[in-house]
RNA sequence: GGCGCGGUAGCCAAGUGGUAAGGCCGGGCUCUGCAAAAGCCCCAUGCGUCGGUUCAAUUCCGACCCGCGCCUCCA
């Protein structure tokens, strides 16, 4: 069966199978501008294209995924400058970062992420394309604009009417939009080549108009061309993506080859809240993966609490969240263990589900698969995960195996990695001496004894947790 | 103003025309010298408000109230 999603131009639910005659999906993803680390909102919106990526391999679908790197634009070309460095050298930096947290994240590496300074003669012959067929314009000082009004249609995607939109005097974050900076027709009219400026310093590219550099929408029009052809299956990005940058790129991209259905789907998840309000730089409430580890929280545990909510409601992301997900995830791995157990598998090989014998079957899996089909409802899917650990069951080897086997498939689609918690921090000698002088005031119910080196533990911020046959150390 | 999303227990969050999944927190119990861990059990007569349709509505329709997003920086 395969798997059903909310598709934003049509606003149905629509199956997703690769166009008939192909054998490969092909998802087109807007990825990072790389001039800072990413934070939490933006890992939101990959990891639910990853947990859709992973959820069509699970049903069976090759995938081509592309998701691409924006290396050139304003803020990169700033952050260069403020850095003194080039604006190669500062991307790589940023987009080293950015591929450390993604992996972190557990989010699998796209097939193919190109860069936008990589393409540039491919942004030139699509730009060149649109100037020769009249879809665009040259401006007196040598930029390229798109014009709206030639592009029927233009407004599909995000359900916009241009005609009838009054332009508005600033934009979203209160700057005066620029209408009168450059020479456009229309006020709608949007960029596809800058020409240089001073300010632009050693970031220049040659072009049939002059020196300048692409603009931000047309490079993933030109690129998705490049790596996914003339159409393919689905295109994503954040909801924020949605009007300009999407409807942009269907109009570049339909005007410039002349045919229709540039992405058969599209796919926009919605905005993160952190504890209530929109995460912004000055509120202070802008969350880097870093600075969640910096308060102990494991990347699976943010993991967890991004996927923890509808991809089309937008998440409140609060730090009682993370303590929710870390419960929730203890839980989950419980459960799995008792699994385990009743299968004879060690947590090795379910962590690497290579077994033939745990690769067939869903077992009492079957309702948390389809649940997570119908519109990758994460939530519903999660729900019937932890319906199914907590139900009483008669295990067999067998039961419990082919269990083993759907939970492993859906835990993969969801990119949950089980049993990673970091392993007993190194525990310092006079802990370690402590614990073990009370293991053996314990073990010779010498209790008081027991108790005060318990108290003494406390307070060197350390909690002695007894076994039947040993203890650990944990740092409180 | 235009387009769109949402209001479900203390918090988070699914879902359905036939009477509310799940997680967290909380409470109880079992186990345990203590503590913790773990396991088990309990926890919304209620789904923003008011009308309507229906044998039956939280679920459909209408109105209203409230919150939020986008409308050329944004994932």
């Amino acid at each position: 069966m395969p798997v059903l999603l909310h598709d934003t131009m049509s606003r149905e639910m629509r199956p997703l199978l690769p166009k008939a005659g192909k054998s490969t999906f092909g998802m087109y993803c807007c990825g990072p501008t790389v001039y800072g680390p990413a934070h939490i909102g933006n890992f939101r919106t990959f990891i639910l294209q990853d947990v859709l990526r992973r959820t069509l391999e699970v049903d069976g679908l090759k995938v081509k995924h592309v998701r691409n790197i924006t290396d050139v634009d304003d803020k990169t070309i700033r952050g260069a400058q403020a850095a003194k460095t080039t604006l190669t050298e500062f991307t790589k930096t940023w987009t080293d970062k950015f591929h450390a947290d993604c992996e972190a994240l557990g989010l699998l590496a796209p097939h193919v992420e190109p860069s936008a300074v990589a393409h540039i003669p491919q942004q030139v012959a699509m730009i060149k394309a649109l100037v020769d067929k009249g879809h665009a314009y040259v401006s007196k000082d040598g930029s390229v604009y798109f014009k709206v009004s030639s592009c029927h249609g233009y407004g599909k995607l995000s359900h916009l009417d241009l005609s009838k939109r009054e332009t508005q005097s600033t934009n979203s974050a209160g700057e005066a939009n620029d209408s009168d900076e450059y020479d456009r027709e229309s006020a709608s009219d949007f960029a596809l080549w800058k020409s240089r400026k001073p300010e632009d310093g050693a970031n220049f590219w040659p072009s049939p108009w002059g020196e300048g550099r692409p603009g931000w929408h047309i490079e993933c029009s030109a690129m998705s061309l490049e790596h996914l052809g003339v159409t393919f299956d689905l295109h994503g990005g954040g909801i924020d993506l949605c009007f300009p940058h999407h409807e942009n790129e269907i109009a570049q991209s339909e005007c410039a080859t002349g045919i229709p259905g540039f992405a058969a789907h599209w796919f926009h998840s919605a905005h993160l809240l952190v504890e209530g309000e929109k995460m912004s730089k000055s509120k202070g409430n802008l969350y880097t993966l870093d600075d969640l580890k910096a308060k102990g929280y494991s990347p699976v545990e943010v993991r967890f609490a991004l996927i923890a909510g509808h991809y089309r409601s937008s998440l409140n992301f609060t730090i009682k969240g993370l303590e929710d997900a870390r419960s929730a995830l203890n839980k989950i791995e419980k459960g799995t263990e008792r699994l385990l157990t009743a299968a004879g598998f060690s947590k090795e090989e379910f962590a690497a589900p290579t077994k033939q014998e745990i690769q067939t079957s869903w077992g009492r899996f079957a309702p948390a698969w389809e649940v997570l089909q119908n519109d990758l409802n994460i939530p519903g899917c999660l729900g019937q995960i932890f319906t199914v650990l907590a139900s009483k069951s008669d295990l067999t080897t067998e039961s419990a195996r082919q269990d083993l086997s759907g939970l492993a498939k859906i835990l993969f689609a969801l990119g949950l990695k089980l049993f990673t918690s970091a392993p007993a921090q190194g525990v310092p000698a006079d802990v370690a001496e402590l614990g073990a002088k009370r293991w053996a005031a314990k073990q010779a119910k010498d209790f008081v004894s027991a108790d005060r080196l318990r108290l003494e533990l406390v307070e060197l911020g350390w909690t002695m947790l007894d076994r039947k046959d040993g203890y650990d150390l944990k740092k409180s």
